[in-house]
RNA sequence: GGCAGCGUAGCUCAGUUGGUGAGAGCGCCGGAUUCAUAACCCGGAGGUCGGCAGUUCAAGUCUGCCCGCUGCUACCA
């Protein structure tokens, strides 16, 4: 059976800082949802990468004495190594500086053009170059010393601007037809009806050019104007699904942060119903992560390096704490306290020990070779029944993005295999000399890891690959399909090595 | 101001359409055990289910008000 193909895509990041651990979380949420499609027989398109134009960028080049495109080359490679350093296993790593995406966004801009959806019109109001957004005069705040603030406190200035307008007002009805009909477009639900809220208020129409700088993509027949940004870095999706037509197009997955779920629930579907394309499936909102509960801030000094936090727990250990402690979708919480003791619980006491375990004891009492099944007894059957429940509850919960959930489940079949494994006690039948029920106890709880390990895979895919080889799963037997097939009686396995040594905070 | 949501054990949270003595994981305490990474297994302590008042034979689970928190949105002389 053929499975349908998924393409699916982080937001892009605009590299006029360095890379913090928001980033590094949506990169490995997404990253786990491809891993997991893969593993379960889709063809999967996975695209990741940065957002290069606009005003900041421009400023911060100037500031640093450099062109535009120097800069932002320098600014992305911090990026790219996360990517590298989380084990992101993306397809492409575009950039929007990249000469297809300039092709294929002027060329989108033609057909909303095409489709009269575009006009020529002038701007005019407070502008903050810091939010790169226009604010009423009521939204405005007074400082201290008299000066005009936005909203969140940045400098602002009158700005009167020609620039292109998209109608954006003309597509109200057809945006709520869209989401009455497809609940799930919008995930989590609670930025559904957010979403929706704002919709039925009524649309304005959106500028989409600027004349005040030049560091963007120039507007077909009108090169005084340069794109404003958000139609730029939206089409991303399309250029790398492979153009207006592209192969991969309609994306099955927008994994993005929930500040910007307007611009792909409101805009993005209208920019695609004005260019007569398909429109994404889902578009998935994820949470903040806060340190100790705060908002991560240069202030407060509390940001931290996710490469550095990968290098120094382990890549796997952070990935796991992420999807496991955080609820997806919901804002969540870190400390290096918080990673220690769930990983230590989860990995080392968890999933490693019952690893170690059985395998140091046919290592010990067998020669290491993969020992032979048994009659199912009652304690076989309890097992396998724990363990349908819970292959059911994690292919359930991933298929709704419920990753915490499905490390839920994963744990549930932990505790069940140690429970098997304690209730059997196969080191008391080695002492009594009852060899072939210890080997019936260490092959159950063996294929009962080995199926662990392989539902772990899309969350640590290093440190599964080295239990796979210690457990004797062939490389071609690692996906899905291979999940009810146990590895053959008779099998030499590897001599067994611990892979999640407990840790302490000191290191 | 409007709309939506939330407030349940130290922590993070589950708790279908109201109905056996309120749950899980982690943490903590005790026991057992020794195959294993002082891990695993068993047991335990700990909660006026934000507050008040109602509806009901029965409410964490419905209604009203209040307190606190969050998101979206509107407005201000």
């Amino acid at each position: 059976m053929t499975k349908p193909r998924f393409y699916l895509t982080t937001a892009i990041a605009y590299p006029n800082g360095r890379p913090h651990m928001g980033h590094a979380y949506e990169a490995i949420a997404s990253d786990v949802i491809a891993r997991f499609k893969r593993l379960d027989g889709h063809e999967v398109r996975f695209l990741t990468g940065t957002d290069e134009h606009g005003l900041k960028i421009d400023q911060a080049a100037r500031a640093a004495g450099m062109a535009p495109k120097a800069y932002v080359d320098q600014m992305v490679a911090p990026f790219q190594a996360l990517d590298a350093a989380l084990g992101i296993s993306f397809d492409r790593f575009i950039r929007t500086t990249d000469a297809d995406h300039k092709a294929l966004v002027q060329a989108l801009w033609q057909r909303m053009a095409a489709n009269d959806d575009l006009y020529l019109g002038r701007y005019e109001g407070w502008y903050s170059v810091r939010d790169e957004a226009f604010y009423d005069e009521a939204e405005l705040v007074t400082a201290d010393d008299g000066a005009r603030l936005s909203p969140q406190g940045t400098p602002v200035e009158w700005t009167v601007e020609e620039s292109w307008f998209f109608r954006l007002s003309a597509y109200q009805d057809r945006l709520l037809a869209l989401y009455d009909s497809q609940p799930d477009f919008i995930q989590p639900a609670s930025r559904f009806n957010e979403m929706r809220a704002f919709v039925a208020g009524g649309l304005s129409d959106l500028s989409v050019s600027r004349t005040s700088f030049a560091w963007g993509i120039p507007v077909p027949g009108d090169e005084r104007h340069v794109m404003y940004v958000w139609l730029d870095a939206l089409a991303n999706y399309l250029t790398g699904a492979g153009g207006l037509d592209g192969e991969w197009w309609p994306a099955a997955l927008h994994i993005v942060g929930k500040d910007v779920v307007r611009f792909h629930t409101v805009y993005w579907p209208a920019f695609l119903m004005s260019a007569g394309l398909a429109l994404p499936k889902t578009v998935f909102g994820h949470g903040f992560l806060l340190n100790r509960g705060e908002k991560m801030s240069k202030s407060l000094g509390n940001v931290v390096d996710p490469a550095e936090m990968a290098q120094r727990f382990g890549v796997d250990r952070l990935r796991w704490f992420l999807c496991r402690e955080v609820a997806f979708g919901e804002d969540g919480s870190y400390s290096d306290e918080a990673i220690v003791e769930r990983t230590n619980a989860d990995l080392a006491n968890g999933i490693g020990n019952l690893a170690q375990r059985s395998l140091a004891m046919v290592a010990k009492n067998l020669g290491g070779v993969m020992p032979v099944w048994g009659e199912a007894g009652e304690t076989e059957l309890r097992l396998k029944q724990a363990f349908h429940a819970g292959a059911e509850a994690y292919f359930a919960a991933m298929n709704s993005l419920a990753l915490h959930r499905a490390l839920d489940a994963v744990m549930a079949m932990v505790t069940a295999a140690n429970g098997y494994f304690a209730e059997n006690a196969p080191w008391a039948l080695a002492k009594s000399g009852d060899t072939t029920r210890m080997a019936e106890v260490l092959a159950a709880t063996l294929d009962a890891t080995r199926r662990i390990v392989l539902l772990a895979q899309p969350f640590m895919p290093g440190s599964t690959s080295l239990l796979l080889d210690q457990l004797g799963v062939a490389a071609d037997a690692r996906d899905f399909n291979g999940f009810n097939t146990p590895v053959a009686a008779g099998t030499q396995l590897p001599a067994p090595a611990g892979v999640f040594p407990r840790i302490t905070l000191d290191g």
